[in-house]
DNA sequence: GTCGATGTTATCAA
DNA sequence: TTTGATAACATCGA
């Protein structure tokens, strides 16, 4: 599910209505969220109490700093959600959204009270909480690479120039840069014409290039659409993201090829791929394979 | 009813 | 070191 437009959406809106509320409660009928902070007793015992200072976000992970140096890292994987909207969870008017929600922050502002829903249909998603060092040395968090958005393109030709096997998987592994998926790996490799089971050290420096500013491109473009729903995606008010009706070949198998080559249809067909478990979707016609 | 697929990632074995 | 399979879980559609 959410990648990185989704997640920057979820993050920048959760900035303008949360920041200088408390925690004032936590409720989970999935302790498994906490296994990597202690449990949920421990958690709640550091948690309450605490300020939400600001909120970021790193990679596909929801960072919420903390009074105190204290850090709330949240994953939201395949089908997590935040819902916050004035009427709460009601405001939604749906029983079945309602049955999914697994987390709930109670939180208070001056005399205000109000709760922040986490629905988690697969319940994968994941929490880290803890003092800001301890959290950031956390390999799930620390290990993270950097934001494609935030690098130029000689890091990236730097970094990727150290890397091998399928361009696919170099780019989905979050220790190399944090934030894409597949969604947005796919679209980029359609753009720069690159063949997702391309052998990454056979690739050309400028095909590299012009990859990473194509992945920057669609990245961006996403964000501004608030990101991409196909199924479950919702942002907090539980508006869904326009990027798919703008989609070139993720989830469009069996359609004809949209690029245009010289006034000319390419006339390649979208086909599909699995790699490292994923689908992987490209066009047969105008993406070469590197090998 | 069964099978396969879904935007993520950790883990284990070859 | 790299890869592939599997697991975590629920739902939907063929």
């Amino acid at each position: 599910m959410p990648e990185l437009p989704e997640v920057e959406t979820i993050t920048r809106d959760l900035k303008k209505c949360l920041v200088g509320w408390k925690i004032a409660g936590v409720w989970s009928d999935w302790p498994r969220y906490f296994r990597l902070s202690g449990g949920l007793e421990k958690t709640r015992k550091n948690l309450i109490g605490r300020k939400v200072i600001s909120i970021q976000r790193l990679g596909k992970n929801i960072l919420f700093q903390l009074s105190g140096g204290y850090v709330l890292a949240v994953h939201l994987k395949m089908t997590g959600r935040f819902i916050f909207t004035p009427r709460g969870v009601e405001g939604l008017g749906s029983a079945k959204e309602s049955s999914h929600i697994h987390l709930i922050f109670d939180i208070k502002k001056g005399g205000k009270k109000s709760k922040l829903n986490f629905s988690d249909v697969r319940k994968f998603g994941r929490v880290i909480f803890g003092k800001s060092d301890e959290v950031m040395a956390r390999p799930e968090i620390g290990g993270l690479g950097p934001d494609p958005l935030e690098i130029s393109a000689t890091d990236f030709l730097g970094r990727i120039s150290k890397r091998r096997g399928k361009i696919k998987t170099v780019l989905l592994n979050q220790n190399f840069l944090a934030g894409v998926g597949n969604i947005y790996s796919d679209e980029a490799l359609y753009l720069s014409k690159i063949h997702p089971l391309s052998r990454t050290e056979k690739i050309p420096k400028e095909r590299l290039k012009e990859l990473f500013l194509n992945l920057v491109k669609v990245l961006k473009k996403s964000l501004k659409l608030r990101g991409t729903t196909r199924q479950d995606y919702r942002d907090l008010k539980g508006q869904k993201g326009d990027y798919f009706a703008h989609r070139l070949v993720y989830a469009r198998k069996g359609e004809e090829c949209p690029r245009q080559i010289g006034g000319q249809a390419c006339g390649g067909v979208i086909s599909t791929v699995k790699i490292g478990s994923r689908t992987s979707h490209f066009c047969s016609g105008c993406q070469k394979v590197y090998k």
